[in-house]
DNA sequence: GAAGCGTGGTC
DNA sequence: TGACCAAGCTT
């Protein structure tokens, strides 16, 4: 790290000339045209872990949906889990309705101005909190990701693990210990110089604004700095998944209200060790008294962040069934369950849109036609 | 500290 | 293609 006081000539070059060149160049985004807090927020939730351009129409059907704090905290948890749709890692869209519920009821609407205040709130922690904080109340504190992580280590040339939680203390004190008064500004310069100029892979040194200063371009070593621990690769998991169809519709489980996909609709899956079906079979006889075949229509990868779904598909059409009978008696008690039991429900392949439906699913929707 | 938690883009 | 990565938080 920089020595605070023999470097403060490139102290200054980092403050002065970043800002020139965020207020020349940064990016028109929707929420750069507001300073109220509530746009500020959903934006910072969608922006973690997500690369602005996609989050870009999910933020603006999100405001347009739910306008004002208040309407957030009214709406019901499948609105908000629907309008997530798509974007992932859906606890963010939860903590948000819970946050949302939390400042209408203790803090009267009003957002939380503060850092302290704005990470005890769900899904805020010291990287949101801070942005929020310094974005739309010009609060002094720092907001480092991983962009800023990079953006300091390569100006420093530091061979500190930014994967590290002491490395990431360190490097929040020292920004604390430069912040100018435009915060907001310069929390938000540091990360679109990461975005844009400062990548992770062919930084565009040529047309960085603090090149100047930066150790890291004077000693070569940009393409080696940051340092970062890389992270495990995903298990292989393999997964049968059920479609039933009975009389048009198709039959959808609601998953658990934690863990993956966390309150999203998914078709039936298991784990299995065969793959032919029998096991996803067996599953859906807690709901089906009686099942035909399962027929294989094809199979489907899906990556997560932690696991790969290797997912063998079975069609189970009691519209078209092997078996001969008079009577559906399992498309009666499945119904009957699906009205009483909220767990469980049908949809016309029309209607499925209705659902909060994630990818892994969604995509399996094109093995029907 | 480490693991769980989605999806899309890039090279 | 696979490996890496993205404006992280929670447990």
């Amino acid at each position: 790290m920089l020595d605070t006081k023999k470097s403060q000539l490139l102290i200054e070059i980092l403050q002065t000339d970043l800002l020139k060149w965020f207020e020349e160049s940064k990016r028109d985004l929707p929420f750069r045209r507001t300073r109220n807090p509530y746009f500020i927020w959903i934006s910072e939730i969608m922006a973690q872990q997500t690369q602005i351009d996609t989050l870009i129409p999910y933020y603006n059907r999100f405001i347009d949906n739910f306008p004002t704090v208040f309407s957030l905290a009214l709406a019901s948890i499948d609105e908000v889990i629907k309008a997530w749709e798509g974007l992932g890692y859906y606890s963010r869209a939860r903590n948000l309705h819970q946050a949302a519920r939390i400042i209408v009821t203790d803090y009267d609407g009003m957002m939380p101005a503060t850092f302290s205040e704005l990470i005890k709130l769900p899904g805020i922690g010291p990287y949101t909190g801070g942005a929020i904080a310094s974005i739309a109340f010009n609060q002094k504190v720092s907001a480092v990701d991983g962009n800023v992580l990079r953006v300091i280590s390569r100006y420093c040339n530091s061979c500190d693990d930014i994967g590290e939680a002491t490395t990431k203390k360190r490097i929040t004190r020292w920004i604390e210990s430069i912040l100018p008064d435009e915060v907001g500004a310069f929390n938000e310069g540091l990360m679109e110089l990461g975005a844009m100029i400062c990548t992770p892979k062919s930084p565009k040194c040529l047309s960085c604004p603090i090149r100047s200063g930066c150790q890291s371009n004077a000693a070569g070593t940009t393409g080696l700095i940051p340092i970062k621990t890389k992270k495990q690769k995903q298990r292989i998991k393999k997964m049968e998944v059920g479609i039933v169809k009975i009389n048009g519709q198709l039959f959808f489980v609601r998953r658990p209200d934690t863990g993956l996909l966390s309150g999203m609709w998914s078709f039936p899956i298991a784990e299995t060790a065969a793959g032919d079906g029998q096991d996803i079979k067996k599953k859906l006889e807690e709901n089906f008294s009686e099942l035909c075949k399962p027929i294989f229509i094809g199979t489907s990868r899906h990556v997560f962040s932690h696991i790969i779904w290797d997912m063998s598909v079975f069609i189970f059409d009691q519209d078209n069934r092997v078996c001969e009978s008079t009577l559906n008696p399992y498309y009666i008690s499945a119904q009957r369950e699906s009205r009483s039991n909220p767990q469980v429900t049908f949809k016309a392949l029309s209607q499925v849109d209705d659902l909060a439906l994630p990818i892994a699913f969604s995509k399996l929707l094109a093995l029907l036609t």
